[in-house]
DNA sequence: ACTTTATATCGTAATATTGCAATATTAAAA
DNA sequence: TTTTAATATTGCAATATTACGATATAAAGT
C-alpha cells in the first residue's frame, strides 16, 4: 500500500498525472513564474528570489526537468534554465479537451 | 521539516498548485477522462471502472471535489459527480498565459 | 594552486499521500 | 421494518514528498 497503481492506468493518463504532479507545488508554480517573468534566464537568481534553501530549489528544478516542463543549458559555471514548451503544449490540450466536453455537456444532472 | 511552505508563496500561485497537485494522480485523471466521456454522470460506475477499491475511489473524488475539478449531486441514495468548469478555466488561464510567454520568448539561452 | 561561485547529491527528519479492510451512514426497495 | 445499494469515514501500514545541513563537483577568477 502506499504506492501509486500506475500501472493500472493508460500512458495518456500517467503523463498528464506527471506533468500536472510537477506543477503541483507553489514553490514550481513560483519557478516557471519566474522564468517566464524574467529576461534572461540568469538560473539561479531563482534561489535569491524564492524563501528556500539552495538544495531545495535545485531538487524542484529536477523535478521540473523530469517532467519536461524546463530545460537547462550549462553556461559556463551556471546553468540557464527555460521553459520548455513541450509538456506546456501536451497538458494545454488536455485543458483544451476538457474545457470542450463542458461547453457540450453531456451530463444534465448538475 | 517536511511541510510544504505555502505561506511564502502568493494566494495565485497556492491556487494553480492545489488545482495542479489534485490532477497529478493517474487514477484522478482517469476520474476526470471518464466523466467527460459518459453521457450521465452514474455516479459510481466510477468504482466499477477503476482498478480500486470503493474508499479509494471515494477518496480521490473527495479531493477532486475540494480541488472544485468536480461537483456532486444527490439523486436519492446515489451522487451524480461531473466536471466542474471553475477548476478547470481556472489552471486553462494559467497554461494559455505559459504558452503565451513561450510564444514570444524573452530568453535566448535555451 | 587556491579561492570563489554555481549547482548537485547524500542523508535524514518531519510530514503527506495512497490504498484498503472494517465500519458507519443514508436512502431506496422489498 | 428489514434488507439492499451507494457512498463516506476511520484507522492503519507502506511509501512518497519536502526541506535542509553537510558535502561533493565543476568551472571561473585570482
Amino acid at each position: 500500500m502506499g504506492t501509486t497503481k500506475s500501472d493500472h492506468f493508460s500512458v495518456k493518463q500517467n503523463q498528464i498525472a506527471n506533468i500536472a504532479k510537477a506543477i503541483g507545488h507553489p514553490a514550481r508554480v513560483a519557478i516557471l513564474d519566474y522564468l517566464t517573468k524574467v529576461d534572461s534566464c540568469i538560473c539561479s537568481d531563482i534561489v535569491n528570489e524564492l524563501p528556500l534553501a539552495q538544495p531545495t530549489i535545485s531538487q524542484h528544478l529536477k523535478e521540473l526537468k523530469t517532467a519536461g516542463l524546463i530545460k537547462g543549458n550549462i553556461e559556463g559555471n551556471a546553468i540557464c534554465y527555460c521553459i520548455d514548451e513541450k509538456a506546456i503544449e501536451k497538458i494545454q490540450a488536455y485543458f483544451t479537451k476538457l474545457a470542450g466536453a463542458i461547453a457540450n455537456p453531456k451530463n444534465t444532472c448538475c
